[in-house]
DNA sequence: GACGTGAATAAAAACGTTTTTATTTTCATT
DNA sequence: AATGAAAATAAAAACGTTTTTATTCACGTC
């Protein structure tokens, strides 16, 4: 009854710690703090206060164990093949960041799952929906046709996808309106008198290659020239890649006089490129880019190009899992970003002839 | 006894289900799947063919409770406050990695807690601790004084960080060794002839700033020259900082003759200074950077670099946590690395005079 | 043959919750 | 005053483990 031991490592709060310091029921405060209506509100009140003055805070551990939820949204992180070019995958940090920031209200934790690639990905996904490592996952690096997709469409597992398929499925996603994008700067260029445009692009399987060829070929289309589909370029996103694929279109019989941009590492490699040869951008050659990071102003000379700040997207995929592990319907859960465009002085376009 | 439901949704199966099975109880059952010596190996055996057939998987949350571990592994990843800027962190990527692949053949999973500041670590490194989030810590920016260090340490919870602080406590950590690096660079430059050298710096409090001065200082002292310590920049490490540093020590009556730059994002910032000043890097002034990603050499032109794969320093603070957590000495788990120079045609010192 | 010993296994308790079920109390209605 | 419903709370069970304690059994020893 009377122990008088000193407590000397006293072990965090547990809800019984509560029950014996109040006297009620550890039911009764369980459905307090829950803020269950059954509780009758002077209860309630006298619950938080102690539970405030103890500083009590739930151990997560039992309530997974009792409830089966983790608290827990997984992301999956593909580690490329690719070693020797380490640019690759740069913008995570910033897609990380958004996430957490959406989470950072909620009772879920981030946690991070590297793939190798989308096989991995799958049976990463697998693990986690079967041993219950998450309540919920996110991913990126969308495949035209995505297994992944459809294993957790079909499971039913609370999910968001950076980008989208090609199929007609109902998911929950964020996505950068890339068919937009490419036609908009492929316009710009033939706008400015281009005809033959380079487009350097990730590999065909990827969604967001298959969109871009697509709002490619529409602005030719559209300003009715045959579409320079010899001049794409199809690789992983390096630094190298891009700089080799400048030099291999330069050196051709009939070579580019403008270059599209994937992303802010292939074009540092085609301006590197470009450099090699001794053309100068912006007088030679036009380059427009899709910027990640928020670079491309600092490259020499800089460079036009479509921003969409990565955090937002971040942001947005944690938001909408929390709602869709909140059990929201993933019909509403659909956004696709406009980048904007960024003119810099590279880019004159208009001024010079065809 | 004879229930004919065709099990339409099965859960999982438990420790429980093994022991109907086979026949023996829970208890045996939990200590034969960890190899206890108590448990006869014939029923080892038996046990673990059953495990296998069903494919038994131990729940995590039943075992978290348990043990109260929660085979989760943190990083407090730093999100800055320089949002216009976002090349910063993209170095995390990389440390991520690495981690993840040290975690690839153990229990632990990593978890991922962004950061604003030094003092909203130390808050989630304490929150962390207490409400038993994870079983360990990795962190990185240490100040040369750093609280996370002195808590962490003091409450002897398992962690590593990436980088030293300048107080002779014993904890697990890998760093590169900055001091070296930046002594070397100097020496480099003058031994080609350079005298007014400028360093691109972070900010003082970081521990890693003070070596680099050290090592910069240490190498003009060696020479018997005054160290050009007016040249010393410090701020963030954002390519805006870089450009604008540049720009400012160019324009000073006594300007640099050559650059160290503290990371690649500084460095395209003062590359582009350069360019903006109509300078020439090779000719003019001579540059010498830190490589995080291994993009330096598609600057225009190529820089040489001091290089160190990240991906390493994130495998080795992966590794390191293991075995911390699993109780070793953190007076054998300490790393400094040598980053390794890279000479690329830009510099080309000594065939200029000073 | 009783007895201690050691090996092998089983039973029970515990971790901290939530949820279901049971009990008590209050209070209006007859 | 008895009854019943509603409100409030308590008790108990459950989640899936690990660990401590208890039981059983075989065997050699006195």
């Amino acid at each position: 009854m009377s122990e008088n031991e000193p407590a000397p490592r006293r072990s965090p709060p547990t809800i019984k710690t509560l029950a014996e310091l109040t006297g009620y029921s550890i039911a009764t405060i369980s459905k307090a703090l829950r803020d269950s209506p059954v509780v009758a509100q002077a209860t309630k009140d006298a619950i938080f206060k102690a539970a405030q003055e103890i500083g009590y805070q739930a151990n997560a551990r039992g309530m997974a164990l009792r409830t089966g939820k983790t608290y827990q949204a997984a992301i999956l992180m593909p580690v490329t093949a690719v070693r020797d070019y380490e640019w690759d995958g740069v913008e995570y940090t910033q897609i990380l960041s958004g996430i957490s920031q959406a989470l950072e209200g909620s009772d879920y934790r981030l946690s991070v799952h590297v793939i190798r690639d989308v096989q991995d990905g799958c049976e990463t996904a697998r693990r986690i929906m079967d041993q219950g490592l998450a309540d919920g996952i996110i991913f990126s690096g969308i495949l035209a046709d995505d297994p992944r997709i459809d294993l957790l469409v079909e499971s039913q597992f609370p999910f968001v996808s950076l980008g989208r398929c090609r199929k007609p499925l109902v998911y929950a996603h964020v996505d950068i309106d890339n068919e937009w994008a490419a036609f908009a700067a492929t316009a710009r260029l033939i706008a400015g008198g281009h005809r033959r445009i380079a487009l350097i692009n990730p590999q065909r399987p990827l969604s967001y290659a298959m969109d871009r060829i697509d709002g490619f070929s529409r602005a030719f289309s559209e300003a009715g020239i045959e579409a320079s589909g010899d001049l794409v370029a199809e690789g992983d996103l390096s630094t190298r890649f891009g700089r080799e694929s400048a030099i291999d279109l330069l050196r051709r019989a009939k070579p580019p006089t403008a270059f599209i941009c994937i992303n802010e590492s292939t074009t540092l490699g085609v301006l590197s490129g470009l450099g090699s040869l001794g053309r100068q951008v912006g007088t030679d050659i036009d380059v427009i880019a899709y910027d990640d990071i928020n670079v491309s102003a600092y490259f020499t000379p800089p460079i036009t190009t479509f921003y969409q700040p990565i955090e937002v997207l971040g942001r947005t995929l944690g938001q909408f899992l929390l709602q869709r592990m909140a059990g929201e319907d993933p019909q509403t859960l659909r956004q696709v970003f406009r980048p904007t465009l960024i003119e810099r002085q590279s880019d004159n376009l208009g001024g010079r002839p065809a």
